[in-house]
DNA sequence: TTGTACGCGTTATCAA
DNA sequence: TTGATAACGCGTACAA
């Protein structure tokens, strides 16, 4: 019940001024020795701390990280914050989740409520919505007022600031191309509409890596799935239009699709219609997560090393924070990709 | 570059007091029209909004909640994240989060960065080093301090605070009663050492099932899985583990897991041994996440509710903090499980 | 060696 | 109708 003791309280007690507790708790040499081991005497025994929120207005500094993430039920997302969180403890910062759920509303309120004074600055990773509706003027903004950004993932070129992200190009290609080194002639594509920015690049991998070497892409196996949450609800609708795409492409032999869920229900429906895996498509994933992991057979994907990228992107940010003089240069970190062989190739 | 603005610079640029300004943005009926015209056309155009760290330090109130967890890289907690944070926004607060990483000293480290000021009050679930070492000081005395704690899941009796659970044993005793209505007679179960509170309450759910449809406890098939971190570089050692369990148990046909990690694994093991599921044997685990969903068959589970406990958390937590009569009764909020039959079960 | 005064940004009370 | 002052808790330059 009682409230957490403050300078002031211990100053009364011990009949000395404020500034004597504070110098004494700081073992300063202008304090005699006996003021100081009384004062920290009484200090240990009320246990006091000095209060967070009364340093952060009088160094304009809060020591908090503000992380924005469209989700955090999410592998990747969760991954990410972990390395956040790991480098933010090791230098002394706390670390703020607000999620904007893939609105754009959502990401602009969270913004603005935490811009306030509340962090030193932020992380985060774009919003369908906002990507969509290319409105970028909270990010701006918020730069504008001296407040550093760093981006991740779902980044976007305009916005002035640092980044990090992994080659998903390059990364897409990598794995293409090792489905063609495999043997695979009919490679199939799942993927996400052109608007989510990673979507359309690992994409963009794809093409590239059929069209070095000499294959042609065919669209009838280039299947973009209808934009919805991934995940929940729509699952079933998802896995019908794969399975059209499996119907419809008797000859194709391999399929890399952008994202875990994607590729989890490839399997799936490989399975219902007796395709063996690897034996007769052999599956490539896009991001690392539990569910290639445990899936049944395991899944060979493209590692975006999240962890790392949510640790690089705090070192990035602390970095601006404690350094103003950086705050004119700005980076752009690729963290390498790395394809993880497990039993959904040969 | 610029700095947020802020009262005082207003009231010097338009050459009135800072009271007054404060005021007029407040449309406080003590100002003139004219003035408070005045005074919100000039906030306006230079986007002000007041600084949070000093509204928090004159308030005494942060309105952000501290989380503490053992992980974010699983699905249960980032749910309960996700069930806290929705509350939490609809009722203007913001979410913090600690991660004790399964360590006592973090959970306690993390503890005290953020209950000096930093916070009106904690949700959290205990790490397996404190449950193991029974140290709750760090609980009692931040209560002791007068800060609300909300525990969910992995909480302890001994603890005064509001609680948020599943009743464990009843939900352990759903799923086995489910297996022996389908006509399982060797039920084996997969858990975990006996100190994680809620694997002890599963196992004991599973064992009354049993007794009270005269089914004998079969301690051969009575799997406690040596302790370690879950899901990363041991998945191994506890495949084989169960393995083991397979084999010394041919007539086994069912397997009831307290999580999901245990439950794909046991999946894995029987395709590996040639038995069907749920043929020939029948699997259900605790813990409803994206493993158990994807999983080929997908897996029949209990499912925790992980986002209304979240939810629920908050809600109990801000309750607290808004009113300080409730703060001496604590209640404790049983959130039902449910079973979710999918093809691991006949 | 100790204490006074000020500032961080805000609001509330009281005085002008 | 406006402004000065105090207070939230802390640290520090400067005065005593």
């Amino acid at each position: 019940m009682k409230r957490k003791i403050t300078l002031k309280q211990i100053a009364r007690e011990l009949d000395v001024s404020i500034s004597t507790v504070s110098k004494a708790l700081k073992n300063s040499k202008e304090i005699s020795a006996d003021t100081i081991e009384k004062v920290q005497a009484f200090a240990k025994l009320y246990n006091y701390r000095p209060n967070n929120i009364a340093l952060s207005l009088k160094n304009r500094q809060t020591k908090t990280i503000g992380v924005i993430i469209p989700d955090i039920v999410h592998h990747f997302f969760s991954k990410v914050i972990r390395g956040i969180e790991t480098v933010a403890a090791k230098k002394g910062y706390n670390v703020i989740v607000g999620l904007s759920n893939e609105s754009f509303n959502k990401e602009v309120i969270n913004m603005e409520m935490l811009a306030n004074g509340s962090i030193d600055g932020f992380i985060m990773s774009l919003s369908k919505e906002t990507l969509k509706q290319q409105d970028y003027h909270h990010l701006t903004e918020t730069i504008n007022q001296g407040m550093p950004i760093v981006m991740f993932d779902r980044i976007v070129k305009d916005v002035n600031c640092d980044k990090v992200i992994v080659d998903d190009s390059k990364g897409a290609k990598k794995a293409v191309e090792k489905l063609i080194d495999l043997g695979c002639k009919e490679i199939g594509i799942i993927t996400t509409q052109d608007y989510v920015s990673v979507g359309k690049l690992r994409t963009k991998g794809y093409l590239q890596a059929l069209n070095e070497n000499g294959l042609d892409p065919n669209p009838e196996i280039i299947l973009k799935v209808e934009d919805r949450l991934i995940s929940e609800e729509h699952l079933s609708e998802i896995e019908s239009e794969i399975e059209d795409l499996f119907k419809k492409n008797p000859k194709m032999d391999a399929i890399f699709a952008v994202n875990e869920v994607y590729a989890v229900t490839a399997l799936k429906v490989a399975r219902k219609l007796n395709k063996k895996i690897p034996e007769d498509i052999q599956v490539i994933g896009f991001t690392d997560g539990v569910i290639s992991r445990h899936a049944i057979p395991s899944l060979t994907t493209v590692s975006q090393h999240a962890y790392q990228m949510g640790a690089k992107s705090a070192e990035l940010l602390i970095e601006k924070i404690e350094n103003e003089d950086f705050s004119e240069v700005h980076q752009t970190v690729i963290i390498e990709t790395e394809l993880i062989e497990r039993e959904s190739t040969l």
